[in-house]
DNA sequence: TGAACACTCCACCATTCAGGGGGGGGGTGC
DNA sequence: GCACCCCCCCCCTGAATGGTGGAGTGTTCA
């Protein structure tokens, strides 16, 4: 039997920790690395290649998103499995799409995360149901480039006068994406889109 | 040398175990129970009296500062280690408000964990300088009931209208409010008032 | 190639809502 | 007493919301 290699990414010492006694009792299993950071995790998979990455979404320096869209750019062989603790609509769609292979939830069961690495592994997706369900029940408005850009200075309180100069068009430009806006995320006024754009990481600030 | 008797509460499997190998380790402490939220905390600390309930703040069902209010009541003789991931200053201050004689992050070193274990089970406080820094740096703003309760339901996306009605008040008695909770909080205008209460934990949705 | 579509941009109009100022009263607690 | 909270009423301006109309760009796809 083949080994897997893995490496850990993870800010929590603990949590990996955790990891790695979990993962020790599994004999195809082996943590190879560890990192705490999304650019660590980069660095080291590109230095030891490793069969899968198991990455935290919310990380400093270099979020588990963006790692994972770099990893896989640089190294394709390497599978990332993302377990997140919680993950709204939004997380877990950006997960996907930058290449994750598979998402489990750190609340869930310890024999699930060990399955899904074997999955993953083995080139098969492993999305914990949970995922899917918050994918399926609410899935993430599709913005354009331009309405995510106004929704993010909406976050920071600018009012559209503030936003117009900012982008370099007129007050009347600005109120049409906000009203668009305003209908693809289901809101009735600007600060319940912020709130609910915060609320499921449709934004940062 | 007295054994310190500990009770693990976080809502994360992998987390707990992690901890738990951590302090195999030492011969002068003992885990005796593991919760995976707040309301199994309180139960097991009212059925296992330990020395010390290390919890986290972010749990379903019930939260850590709930949980910790609820346990500094039923069993003064327990004390509270909030080891939490990031916290603003408003989850600090509401937790050593609830009665925790201490606050560890996640991301720090396990030996400062240990070291603020033994510190707190001898009676001392153990506040991370991070959690220090993080309050006196920013210190949340101290608001009324009512303004909470108008800013809560200014998060919900409300108008001024909306919150006049559910609170039984005239519209003009929100505007003041609304007004107060601006200056306090510093924004400049509801949006910004809204996005800066999530982001700092002042409400929830 | 040409039609269909999405996105961004532009202008004008209307109403409602939010923000900010003034005045004041009654209650509580230090 | 004073400070704070919560309540009440009036005023005003500016901002936000919600329509109408249209134009230019690019992509996709038959």
């Amino acid at each position: 039997m083949e080994t897997i290699r893995i490496l850990l990414a993870d800010d929590h010492a603990l949590l990996r920790m955790g990891l790695a006694t979990l993962l020790e009792y599994e004999d195809d299993l082996a943590v190879v690395g560890e990192a705490s950071d999304g650019a660590e995790a980069v660095r080291l998979a590109r230095k030891l290649h490793p069969d899968i990455v198991v990455m935290d979404l919310m990380m400093p320096v270099m979020d588990g998103v963006e790692a994972t869209r770099r990893i896989r750019s640089e190294s394709p062989s390497t599978r990332v499995l993302i377990l997140t603790s919680f993950g709204t609509s939004a997380d877990i769609a950006r997960a996907l799409d930058a290449g994750a292979a598979g998402i489990q939830m750190k609340g869930d069961s310890n024999d699930g995360l060990i399955d899904a690495i074997r999955s993953v592994a083995a080139g098969r997706t492993a999305v914990a149901q949970e995922a899917e369900r918050t994918l399926a029940a609410d899935p993430p408005p599709s913005l354009t480039p331009r309405q995510h850009e106004i929704l993010s200075a909406m976050a920071r309180g600018l009012t559209n006068r503030e936003v117009a100069r900012q982008l370099g068009i007129s007050e009347d430009r600005v109120k049409d994406h906000v009203i668009t806006i305003l209908q693809k995320i289901g809101a009735a006024n600007r600060t319940e889109a912020v709130a609910i754009a915060l609320q499921k990481h449709l934004v940062k600030i």
